[in-house]
DNA sequence: TAGATTGTTAATCGATTAACAATC
DNA sequence: TAGATTGTTAATCGATTAACAATC
């Protein structure tokens, strides 16, 4: 028998397996809320129009162990997705940049339950600070290092315009941030450890203007299209 | 000497490919700013902390062609790169869900120099529709498909909540939409033929928040981590 | 000319897909 | 038992990286 609660994979988990997980858990509390209790990777993917053997590797990649000829348990399954991703242990978020997009993302709760909660808003802007979003007061941005030093925070969420998003990554490194989730339209250094994930929309525009007018082929990508309904 | 204006390479553009242009696209306007007038891939290598091979192959893929030992010139390596993408060619979109997230995407003015104008928004909400938000005024939703059929706008943008999502689409490809751009949280099906991108964010807080918590090693990703600042 | 950079071809690496044995 | 599905190993495919010749 496996080791419970560890993985069993000490080789390399694939980023687009990691983004591919959320689409399967959706699906499961879907099929939760409609009674379902048991389900097999064939099951997601019939559903999903997804290729069978991906949902599979991906659900191994969590370490669950499932019955030939059954599947997996629909409760366990949700379980081991939300441990293996960390969803069950939400971390510590600080958010910089009070605009539309900052204000949308502070009004997201579902993040909680989705490994991360925006515990803070900080802005340069006069007329921002104080103001209350979603429940939380924007804070002066000098504030910030020692906000995030004295917290401990994780993680910090970057909706400013580009020119800021650099300064305010040395800001949340100086402050021990490990993580960072820019939506700045901007290519942001982090020093080595410090976990990057760019959010940038011009990145998909260019891959959805680009495949608007050719006729030339593009390669499927992780975030690009899904399959279309043909059983 | 080649033909210009189409693209020497017949083969396939990797979508990682594509969106790594932006990148470089925007680099080459701050150098610009700066006076810079010739450049070469080392140099946007060096500026970013990227491999220099990988450099020279995206640009490569727009099909301009440099000079040995000196680069491109700027400003033609712009006008390439806007070219290759469709940048300089706007299409048209509608949005459908004029929640916070949809407003602060139709206060993108930048999309309009990225390929994308959003020139309606739709909402089922009565209290929002009438609504101006960022000069458009928020229409009844079934009034989407023909406006759509009318002006064939090619693309869709979706912003609504998750159960939404898939009879917005529908709606959509009723009405001739050529390319959805979908921000909600949901798995949309399309026909063939249609183009579908997924800005989910769960997909990227999933990746987050793994890596945040393992010390097991995820393979690098388009869109995930950017190089240490190290020379 | 010398040398840096382009353009191109080959090698490597990893993700996806296929094949198949084990099992309930 | 028969057969569907898991778990695992191998094959394929494509992106990245390396090597190198051409060229200004």
């Amino acid at each position: 028998m496996k080791q419970i609660g560890s993985n069993p994979r000490t080789h390399l988990i694939p980023e687009a397996s990691l983004r591919r997980l959320p689409i399967y858990y959706r699906s499961l509390q879907e099929m939760k809320v409609a009674g379902v209790s048991q389900v097999s990777c064939a099951d997601l993917a019939r559903v999903l129009g997804l290729d069978p053997t991906q949902v599979r590797k991906d659900i191994e990649m969590t370490g669950i162990v499932g019955k030939p000829r059954v599947g997996y348990l629909l409760g366990e399954l949700v379980l081991w997705i939300e441990n293996f991703l960390g969803w069950n242990r939400p971390k510590e978020a600080v958010l910089v940049g009070a605009g539309s997009l900052g204000s949308a993302l502070l009004g997201y709760e579902k993040f909680r339950s989705h490994g991360m909660q925006i515990v803070a808003a900080f802005d340069i802007d006069p007329e921002k600070i104080g103001q209350r979003i979603h429940g939380r007061e924007v804070q002066p941005l000098m504030f910030l290092p020692d906000f995030v030093r004295q917290r401990k925070t994780p993680v910090g969420v970057i909706a400013t315009p580009a020119a800021a998003a650099q300064p305010v990554t040395d800001l949340m490194v100086a402050g021990g941030i490990r993580a960072i989730w820019n939506f700045a339209p901007a290519h942001i250094q982090v020093p080595e450890g410090v976990i990057l994930q760019n959010e940038d929309l011009y990145h998909s525009l260019a891959s959805l203007s680009f495949k608007l007018e050719t006729k030339m082929p593009v390669t499927p990508a992780e975030n690009g299209n899904s399959y279309a309904e043909d059983n």
